[in-house]
DNA sequence: GTGCTGATCGTCT
DNA sequence: GACGATCAGCACT
């Protein structure tokens, strides 16, 4: 059921991207299980990729966790409040990421629930990275983790969706990276209801 | 429905 | 010392 490590060593992190669409993400923290399937995601392809933290093959205390052998999260905290779950994929040394923006849950919804303070459950429950990660309960204290861990990992259950059923844009809020900005690493199935704003 | 804005702090310059 | 791979709340249409 787990996708196994080999999955995640692919050098091709676009075409990964698109393949977790319709994977199932589950997180066991503190013995609870939370999850659903992965509807909106991003790419952040390496040295190259203005976008991406490890830009230039930067290299800092942050970013080193890109670097690691794909198959490991990486987490880090974005303007001071939200925390986001990037899966890294490629060979060891090549700073590939998946950003996860949004999940269709599926299970633990009153665990989500009570995680975001909500008092009635709404498709924003799990819409946008740093809702994702609140809702799983994906804090830095898992930055570096095995997917082949039982706290966090992916299955294959056999849903998939047709190219026509997802989009491919580009990706929301980097401007900074000048062309790479407009590369269409961002995908997302259409019309799903957990999708995050920049919707077209 | 759309659009503006405050919150809040780790990270890198 | 500036700013970000964002979100929620509130004003307004």
């Amino acid at each position: 059921m787990k996708l196994p490590e080999s999955y995640y060593l692919d050098s091709d992190v676009v075409k990964l991207s698109r393949d977790l669409i319709g994977k199932y993400l589950f997180t066991r923290i503190d013995g609870v299980v939370t999850g659903g399937y992965i509807v909106e995601t991003e790419a952040y392809n390496g040295i190259i990729d203005k976008a991406s933290h490890a830009y230039g093959n930067r290299l800092t205390p942050r970013t080193q966790t890109m670097f690691m052998q794909g198959g490991v999260a990486y987490v880090y905290l974005c303007y001071g409040i939200h925390e986001m779950l990037n899966i890294v994929t490629s060979v060891e040394g090549q700073p590939h990421a998946v950003l996860i923006r949004a999940v269709n849950p599926t299970i633990g919804l009153d665990i989500m629930q009570y995680r975001r303070n909500m008092a009635v459950i709404k498709p924003t429950i799990t819409m946008g990275p740093g809702s994702v990660a609140k809702a799983l309960g994906v804090s830095r204290k898992i930055n570096g983790i095995s997917l082949q861990s039982d706290t966090l990992w992916i299955e294959d259950r056999g849903l998939t969706f047709a190219d026509d059923e997802v989009a491919a844009v580009p990706r929301v809020g980097v401007d900074y990276a000048g062309d790479d900005a407009l590369l269409p690493y961002r995908f997302y199935i259409k019309g799903n209801s957990y999708v995050s704003k920049p919707n077209k």
